[in-house]
RNA sequence: GGGCGCUUAGUUCAGUUGGUUUAGAACACCUGCCUUACAAGCAGGGGGUCGGGGGUUCGAAUCCCUCAGCGCCCA
């Protein structure tokens, strides 16, 4: 079975082939299991026709660590996959497709659009899916859902039905947010404000009856074609008089009244305050509370429509604003112009301004929905890691808005209100009907606008079941457990699932949140195409494998703060790849015996020596962290441990270790370490598989037992008593200690590797003495000595260098190699530093406040270091002293 | 304007409820090594007083106040 492994770990070799080993078992693949408790997890559905970005590894990754980690814990894991249809972003990317070819969307019409559309999702959607098996993702295939396939698409219309009979969902004309490039209202949470430099315009209007005028200030003089009042702050001392007043608005001629109300800011401009009810969300309020005129002046692509003067109809806005200006100025009314940064809102798909815009929409009454979501959240019921994402939660669920689900456009789930075009019946119903319910008529309409995606992507923890179908499925996934996704989402998705999950399913829709960091480049940019700052993870996976491209990513990934990620990083990651590699590879190498049960059940080791014991009781610390770790969602410092342990404690001391007893020692001993040594590695195996699956596997089915399943259902490992020995941990650190001091010697005194020293000791006690006395061979051959003599009242020999390790002196007589001038001046660093630290135990001591009122193990603590420095001194300035003699 | 968060070696970050260490790691840097797992490696080393100021305490990177800078979200 054992096979020679190539010296340098080669990702591209195993990945493709392990990824279709797992699926031809069918390990991904999950069916309710009453002997079992489900851990479920249900992807972020990504853009249907996105492709992998280096926030989709990321979350991802977290995903599949978790579910790999469950499901060798025993549970039945199940991961859904699944697109979703993105209305908006999806149908932007098809108009331009089409537009490359020719024509507009309503040249074709809907029924020809969506057809194009379907065609284009077949050709260029699920790419991402395929990206994230080659990420390693272990998915349950399976059950891959789309958000607009058949049985969902129900699922959506009977959720629009249900909250419309329950009163929720309501058609109203509102002031929306919305889009001129694609004609469509689109929610708040899809403006985004970019700051800009632009101008505060002061105006003059004229007052009825009088050679006066007024002067206002706005950021965009084209709405005042639109005006229908002025107001001021009702306490504003300067214009007490006005209140009441008409004033004229200039270019239109219409007379308008001055009013006083609260919201005016007495500081901005100059007080007062052009109101245009139609088109300012502040304004549209203080219309209705006026009783103002609500004057529409633009069309639906943000041109002025027949409600202003003729020289202005069909001017575009920007257009318009030139245009108003310029007759302002030749008309003497524009009083000053100003420099001014505001912020303006953005359309996200359009990327042109928003208008706030007066249409008819569908809306959804959020008042009842939010009590029991914002309950769960507060206690606790659903956890948010960090924690501290709650708060914002909390703000944002406190200050909640009717949410607009309508959308204009063709791409999405339309909206099922359908009405009789001869008796103006309203049905809303999941299935088309054929007839008026009133009158019979078969002339009937459905509604034209589509819902939001988020109006359907809320369903996703149960709908990608049968919902509303009864299903043990269903029965049995729902609640899923944990649900990782980015925090940019946090209003879109993750609050309305916590909603929908209560109104649709009475229960939460899962237990914990983790949200991911957000990705930025190395100098904490975001990413972006047009930068050209987002690598493609498929070459960043070409390059450097999936498994270091997941445990680099993890190891950068720290609980809520943003990662700055560079391409050397992976090189580190890498760097560990193969150092795990080699390791295995050391370890395969040395194994002559074929492995039975025997040789890794601890009750049958004979003669384990204290590395043996040290790496064991490592071990048992290690699985203990790195489970606590991953419960915790610390994905970072679960991959540190895990670093930690294989790189530091493992490669470093413990095959080093062993080296002496495989080459030089007696059958017996080669096998213990080797049993030991194999042990540990199927352990390290199994802890690296969540984050390493590719290499873990590859190496795993060289040390199982034949009878042992693969990794990825292998048996997550669990601490043992057994291995339990922190005194033995100590000695060990003993141990390295002293041959590290010896190392410290001969690499500062320059002492070239292949010249064999000579080793005095003098230990301090009879437990030092025993330690060094059995490792004595170890020790000669890590720290390259051929003469070795350890003793409690050994003879210092005259030409040495010193160290000190725990109260033991250690000597290295190198008589004609030694560097005098070098040896004091070390010795004297080394006295430096133990008369700072002896002098800061000192201070510690000598208040009198301290020694009161500290408590007494730390006190005592304090007296050991005192006693311990002062002897370390003592005897530094003794070897000094003989050095300058010399 | 409101809310949240951040500020520790050249860089990126650890540092759990204040006390086993005059602050740890990785990368970078310096020195010496191709030592039969690994040069994508091994051994050793230098480097920070924890953004500024104040306070609580026997004791603070760690708790409190304040100032400054940076970032994100919302209006």
């Amino acid at each position: 079975m054992t096979q020679e492994l190539s010296k340098r770990y080669d990702s591209s070799l195993i990945e493709d082939k392990w990824y279709q080993h797992w699926l031809d078992q069918n390990y991904f693949h999950s069916e309710p299991n009453p002997e079992k408790e489900p851990y479920t997890i249900v992807i972020p559905p990504p853009n249907v026709t996105g492709i992998l970005t280096l926030g989709h590894v990321l979350n991802n990754t977290m995903q599949d660590i978790l579910i790999r980690w469950r499901r060798m814990q025993g549970r039945e894991a199940c991961w859904i996959p699944g697109t979703d249809h993105a209305s908006i972003a999806t149908e932007t990317k098809v108009v331009n497709m089409l537009r490359e070819k020719g024509f507009t969307k309503h040249e074709i019409g809907r029924d020809e659009f969506l057809k194009h559309a379907m065609e284009w999702k077949d050709k260029y959607g699920g790419i991402i899916i395929e990206q994230l098996k080659k990420l390693g993702a272990s998915c349950d295939w399976e059950r891959e859902r789309f958000t607009m396939d058949e049985g969902y698409d129900t699922a959506v219309l009977h959720s629009f039905v249900e909250l419309y009979n329950a009163g929720y969902i309501y058609r109203g004309k509102r002031l929306v947010n919305w889009c001129p490039a694609t004609k469509s209202a689109i929610s708040d949470e899809e403006v985004i404000y970019q700051e800009r430099n632009s101008h505060l315009w002061h105006m003059r209007y004229p007052i009825k009856d009088s050679t006066d005028y007024l002067v206002v200030a706005t950021t965009r003089p084209e709405t005042m074609l639109g005006d229908s009042g002025i107001a001021v702050h009702p306490d504003d001392e300067r214009y007490q008089d006005l209140i009441g007043k008409q004033v004229v608005l200039p270019l239109v001629g219409r007379e308008i009244p001055v009013f006083a109300d609260d919201y005016v800011d007495k500081e901005f401009g100059t007080g007062c305050v052009k109101v245009t009810p139609s088109h300012d969300p502040n304004d549209w309020e203080m219309g209705k509370r006026h009783n103002l005129e609500f004057i529409n002046i633009f069309n639906e692509d943000a041109s002025l429509n027949e409600n202003v003067p003729g020289p202005f109809i069909g001017l575009d806005r920007f257009e318009a604003r030139e245009a108003v200006i310029e007759q302002l100025n030749e008309l003497d009314l524009m009083e000053k112009i100003e420099e001014h940064v505001h912020k303006v809102g953005y359309s996200e798909r359009g990327n042109v301004p928003i208008e706030p815009y007066e249409s008819e929409q569908w809306f959804m009454n959020m008042t009842e929905l939010v009590k029991p979501a914002l309950a769960a959240v507060r206690e606790d019921k659903i956890k948010f890691h960090p924690a501290h994402w709650t708060k914002t939660y909390e703000h944002w669920m406190g200050n909640i808005k009717d949410w607009c689900i309508s959308r204009q456009l063709w791409w999405g789930h339309r909206i099922p209100v359908y009405t009789c075009q001869d008796c103006a019946e309203i049905m809303v119903q999941v299935e088309a009907p054929t007839a008026c319910s009133k009158c019979g008529s078969s002339s009937l309409k459905q509604d034209a606008d589509v819902l939001d995606t988020w109006a359907s992507s809320w369903l996703w923890p149960f709908a990608v079941h049968q919902w509303p179908e009864e299903d043990k499925d269903l029965d049995y996934y729902y609640p899923t457990n944990d649900l990782v996704t980015g925090p940019d989402i946090i209003f879109f998705w993750v609050a309305r699932m916590i909603m929908a999950g209560y109104e649709f399913k009475g229960d939460i829709p899962f237990e914990n949140v983790y949200f991911t960091s957000i990705i930025r480049d190395g100098q904490g940019r975001k990413m972006s195409k047009s930068l050209g700052n987002s690598p493609d993870p498929l070459d960043l996976i070409k390059k450097y494998g999936a498994d270091a491209l997941r445990f680099g990513v993890m190891l950068i990934a720290p609980k809520g703060q943003d990662i700055l990620f560079s391409e050397e990083r992976l090189e580190v990651s890498r760097n560990f790849m193969n150092k795990v590699w080699n390791a295995s590879r050391f370890v395969l190498m040395n194994k002559d015996f074929d492995l039975t049960a025997d040789h890794i059940n601890p009750d049958k080791w004979q003669n384990l020596e204290l590395a043996d014991r040290w790496i064991l009781h490592r071990l048992n610390k290690t699985i203990e962290r790195v489970t606590g770790l991953l419960e915790g969602f610390s994905f970072d410092e679960t991959a540190r441990a895990l670093w930690d342990f294989i790189w530091n404690d493992f490669c470093d001391w413990y095959i080093e270790m062993i080296k002496q007893r495989l080459y030089e020692g007696t059958e017996a001993q080669k096998q213990t370490a080797m049993s030991v040594a194999v042990y540990v590695l199927r352990d390290i195996m199994k802890m690296m598989h969540p984050y390493a699956p590719f290499m873990s596997e590859e190496i795993w089915q060289q040390v199982k037992l034949e009878n042992e399943p693969d990794i990825v259902v292998a048996e997550w490992p669990s601490v043992s008593e057994h291995f339990h020995a922190p005194e033995e941990a100590k000695q060990a650190d003993f141990l390295k200690k002293v041959i590290t001091a010896i190392r410290t010697i001969r690499s500062e005194m320059n002492v070239p590797p292949s010249q064999k020293i000579k080793l005095v000791g003098r230990v301090h006690s009879e437990a030092q003495l025993n330690i060094l006395s059995q490792a004595k061979t170890n020790i000669a051959k890590l720290t390259r000595a051929d003469d070795i003599e350890f003793g409690m009242d050994t003879v210092k020999p005259e030409f040495s260098a010193s160290a000190m390790v725990e109260k033991m002196e250690l000597f290295i007589p190198l008589e004609g190699l030694i560097d005098l001038e070098k040896e004091v001046e070390r010795l004297e660093k080394e006295i430096s530093t133990t008369e700072g630290l002896l002098k800061s135990v000192e201070g510690k001591l000598a208040n009198k406040n301290f020694v009161d009122r500290a408590p007494e193990a730390v006190v005592a603590k304090e007296k050991d270091k005192l006693d311990h420095y002062a002897q370390s001194l003592k005897k530094l300035v003794d070897h000094l002293e003989t050095m300058k003699t010399l």
